[in-house]
RNA sequence: GGACGCGUAGCUCAGCUGGAUAGAGCAUCUGCCUUCUAAGCAGACGGUCACAGGUUCGAAUCCUGUCGCGUUCACCA
């Protein structure tokens, strides 16, 4: 199905060349004003320098062009530059006849040759529990895989877990020392909970013999280098560094742990992941890697033998690649984790990282040594950057106990949608499973939404107080509206044949309008990496439908071809709500 | 200090590559459930688009400068 802009732009171009010999001039569409008479305007300032044509004339000779020589095009009107073009209904009931004909309208299959990109997100530390910004970071992740998927490519989604260094050593030596042999299973706890507590442990315990050393008359900074327990986690990295055993079969027990319970998180949330990334793996090849670089003259070597890359002809700064003592730092990670990926995936021709906005710097820097090492595919890399979430009394702090931890607040979700949903007597004739089942996607629904309508940059204000609201601009808004079609759709059996000659109600044909614009919005979101085009799409649309309902009515209308009409548009519409919310991650109930 | 990002209604946010009188939700106020689900609909109130210049037929949008907020510039990750 063709757009109008489509369905129009020939035959404007083709009244501008023979009137005035202009080849292919840019037509600039826009969807009419609601206070103008119209469907598409367009623009005619940019013609006017071309033609040497007032715009009312230039208007009136095009617009009675397209009338004489367009069918659907039915009548127009020019004010001061715009031409508004008023389309027939046969037009729109031909749209919606073609939209219920596709399987999945506005969204396209991968074949063999589409590209294939890696997605990564979430990566996390495996010493604590998953926090409200990782919801973030998951559901964006998450969603844009989907929108690149909408878009024909193949997607594989990835993490790279940060599952060695000192912050784990922490969690393993508070558990060793003090843990008294405590499982998830004999504490009943989450595994990433349980490791989370011991790492809270030690950095009380730590604290606590900072201040007996300043006690004993030393200064703060050397108090906080060699308090008893650092040192000992510092051997223990060693230790691990040398492959002991015992301080290994420790390190694989405990991320254990914390995968299985992020897996439960995961799962919850409704994402999941195609491949898996350790950093415990990939940092030995970052190091042979920058072996590469020096030998192709692109890093350098300092006195001490640390290396460095230069890029002050790029704007930035010189940045360390490897340590004096050899060992590697974030980026020789990631330049590892990266070339990793495409030698364990060859067909890849991009990846996507969706990583927090503290670390635009680093991608900057990142992308740029890749591409200086030559390879092709570092020039399709993609930072998903993203802005931080935060509490009403600022950023979330561990020490200050102000974290937002994800299971609890997806919980807090759920029991937020069970009070409103028994409140307003939604719950009769619902057994436990199937009320259990409506809660968990309306709380998550009106989570994700929450999260994914904000433009990815920009920062949210989380407040937990406050809570998501379900009304207004929302998931459960979208979700309502989807359950109301069900309940319409119910009612009747099979689809209907559509006539094209019946008259549209003003409401019937903005719903469409909408309905037509899909495609693009789906490519747009696609090439901005943006959810919250789709959510606001979804919201609009929403938004006219629930206009149409409550003021068309559909089982009301005693004219058997106009109610089957109604019944097919509620049809399209419950279609693409499903389509939109999929790319978003969130799930529809059937009634609510 | 350098770099990057943000600044739109009391609050939270839309506003596509510049286009007609800047739009929603929340909050406040008015109406609407004996007709398809009121988590809804119809309406009212609410704006010097941070500020100052510039570019042009036209600027919330592009450019420059100023101010405010945030992030970042570690042999941390």
């Amino acid at each position: 199905m063709e757009s109008l802009a489509q369905l129009l732009s020939p035959s404007v171009t083709e009244y501008l060349s023979s009137a005035y010999t202009l080849s292919e001039p840019t037509l600039e569409f826009q969807a009419t004003r609601k206070d103008f008479e119209g469907d598409i305007t367009l623009v005619l300032f940019p013609l006017l320098k071309l033609t040497r044509q007032n715009p009312v004339v230039l208007g009136e000779k095009i617009g009675e062009y397209l009338v004489e020589n367009v069918p659907n095009v039915s009548h127009y009107n020019v004010v001061s530059g715009f031409l508004n073009l008023s389309i027939s209904d046969a037009y729109y009931l031909g749209f919606l006849e073609s939209f219920l004909a596709v399987e999945d309208y506005g969204h396209t299959t991968a074949d063999k040759d589409d590209p294939t990109v890696m997605v990564e997100f979430s990566s996390p530390n495996s010493n604590k529990p998953l926090h409200l910004g990782h919801i973030r970071n998951n559901l964006l992740g998450h969603s844009v895989s989907k929108i690149l998927e909408a878009n024909g490519n193949h997607v594989i989604k990835t993490q790279i877990i940060n599952d060695r260094g000192i912050h784990i050593c922490k969690s393993m030596l508070a558990w060793q020392r003090f843990g008294d042999g405590e499982t998830p299973e004999s504490s009943g706890l989450k595994g990433d909970q349980l490791v989370g507590k011991y790492y809270v442990l030690f950095e009380t315990k730590y604290r606590e013999q900072v201040s007996e050393l300043i006690n004993q008359g030393k200064s703060q900074e050397e108090a906080e280098k060699n308090t008893p327990l650092l040192l000992e986690a510092q051997q223990m990295l060693r230790d691990w560094e040398n492959n002991d055993p015992k301080v290994r079969k420790l390190w694989a027990q405990m991320n254990q742990w914390v995968y299985d319970g992020f897996e439960s998180t995961y799962q919850k949330l409704g994402i999941d992941f195609d491949s898996y990334y350790y950093e415990s793996e990939t940092y030995l090849l970052g190091k042979s890697i920058i072996q590469e670089g020096l030998e192709k003259g692109v890093f350098y070597t300092r006195e001490d033998g640390s290396v460095w890359i230069d890029l002050t002809d790029e704007g930035l700064d010189e940045k360390l690649l490897l340590r004096s003592d050899g060992t590697a730092v974030y980026m020789t990670q990631d330049i590892g984790t990266a070339t990793q990926r495409v030698a364990d995936h060859p067909q890849v021709g991009g990846m996507v990282y969706t990583v927090g906005n503290e670390q635009d710097y680093h991608f900057k820097v990142l992308f740029l040594v890749l591409q200086k090492l030559g390879y092709d595919w570092a020039d399709s890399l993609f930072h998903l950057s993203y802005g931080m979430v935060d509490l009403p009394s600022g950023k979330m702090k561990s020490r200050e106990g102000t974290v937002v931890d994800a299971d609890d607040l997806i919980v807090q979700m759920k029991n937020t949608a069970r009070t409103i949903a028994t409140e307003h007597g939604k719950i009769e004739g619902l057994d436990e499973s199937e009320r259990n089942d409506l809660f968990e996607k309306i709380g998550l629904g009106a989570l994700k939404y929450f999260i994914l309508k904000v433009d990815p940059k920009k920062r949210i204000l989380f407040d937990p107080e406050a809570s998501v609201d379900f009304n207004g601009n929302t998931g459960p808004f979208i979700q309502y509206a989807y359950a109301r079609i069900q309940s319409l759709l119910r009612r009747v059996g099979e689809d209907v044949q559509i006539h094209k000659d019946l008259p549209l109600d003003a409401k019937e044909k903005e719903i469409l309008k909408q309905l037509s614009a899909y495609p693009v919005l789906v490519q747009t979101a696609g090439e901005q990496y943006s959810p919250a085009l789709v959510a606001n799409y979804l919201y609009d649309l929403v938004k006219l439908f629930n206009s149409f309902y409550q003021n068309v009515s559909v089982f009301g209308e005693t004219d058997a071809d106009m109610q089957s009409m109604r019944l097919m548009l509620c049809k399209a519409v419950a279609q693409n709500i499903e389509s939109a919310s999929s790319l978003l991650g969130i799930s529809l109930p059937n009634r609510m």
